[in-house]
DNA sequence: CCAATATGTAACAAATAAAGTTACATGAAA
DNA sequence: TTTCATGTAACTTTATTTGTTACATATTGG
């Protein structure tokens, strides 16, 4: 099954411009993201829609974060997604006439369903600021690798 | 994303077995499950292999269920599928350079890793008795419902 | 004012993966 | 030896995400 991206892509996307000046292009995004400019348009369009970016057109325009990063968690961001279906396997129909296929739906249903509550507490508690940390720790320790080296 | 619904199908399958005194022909599973022989031999045939049912050819020939009901757990059979992708959302690239996509990666793989540990934890807890059980009593309410409403 | 730049969006194409289908080989039993 | 059933390869259909093209719309600098 080919599977939805969307999350990972508006993360990697908001912590660059979080680490950038002024707007980002839909062009210069893209080349962050080795995507299409059309697809940072489409996907970031869901965030400004929920308030968490905005967008300016013509010269100097492009994407800016609204928000404080330490206000935002992934749950967040998956809501702005629209809430995408998060399983890649599930029941095979809905609303089974055949008192089997519901047995079977009952117990899958409520695995999943715990499955997906414990996802969604994990992503609430993981906000872009604690990310944006996560990368500066990265980042310095790369550093740090690296001038040991040169040295 | 369309969906891998071979787990709720197999599931299905093996209930109606279980019901069912003598083996089942892949057409007669099709029925069952509003699909086709081929598809349900070709996924049959990944139980077969794991050795939880067993096919005859010829008269007389079909699926019968090789083991006890209550060995066999939802995680034993999504095993036996190939321990297909669980998620319809994920990462863009699963080694990226760039350290941005590092850090977003790690946030995210972590919180999948412990909700699909959760989920199959759940799976192992849950055995074919279990959802036989289940329907057994599904099927008594839905009797006791009807004699009521026939009286 | 107008040319350049950027987003907004519709429409369509490509890529991927599950499920369905056709065709036929193989093996078992009446 | 005919019939019935599985085994399997090859192909088609369907659904969904992502990529692409095309063009409208808005903003800014000259």
């Amino acid at each position: 099954m080919k599977h939805d991206s969307r999350l990972s892509s508006v993360l990697h996307a908001l912590l660059h411009m979080a680490e950038h000046d002024g707007p980002m292009t839909s062009e210069a995004l893209s080349q962050c993201l080795n995507t299409n400019p059309v697809v940072v348009r489409r996907t970031m369009g869901l965030l400004r829609k929920a308030g968490l970016v905005k967008s300016d057109r013509g010269h100097a325009g492009g994407w800016r974060i609204a928000v404080d990063l330490s206000t935002v968690t992934l749950r967040q961001l998956h809501e702005a997604l629209g809430e995408p279906a998060i399983f890649a396997v599930g029941n095979r129909n809905e609303r089974p006439e055949c008192l089997v296929e519901q047995s079977v739906n009952a117990a899958l249903d409520s695995a999943f369903a715990e499955a997906e509550a414990l996802l969604l507490t994990r992503f609430a508690d993981i906000t872009l600021a604690s990310l944006a940390a996560d990368f500066a720790q990265r980042y310095a320790t790369m550093r740090a690798r690296k001038d040991n080296h040169d040295a």
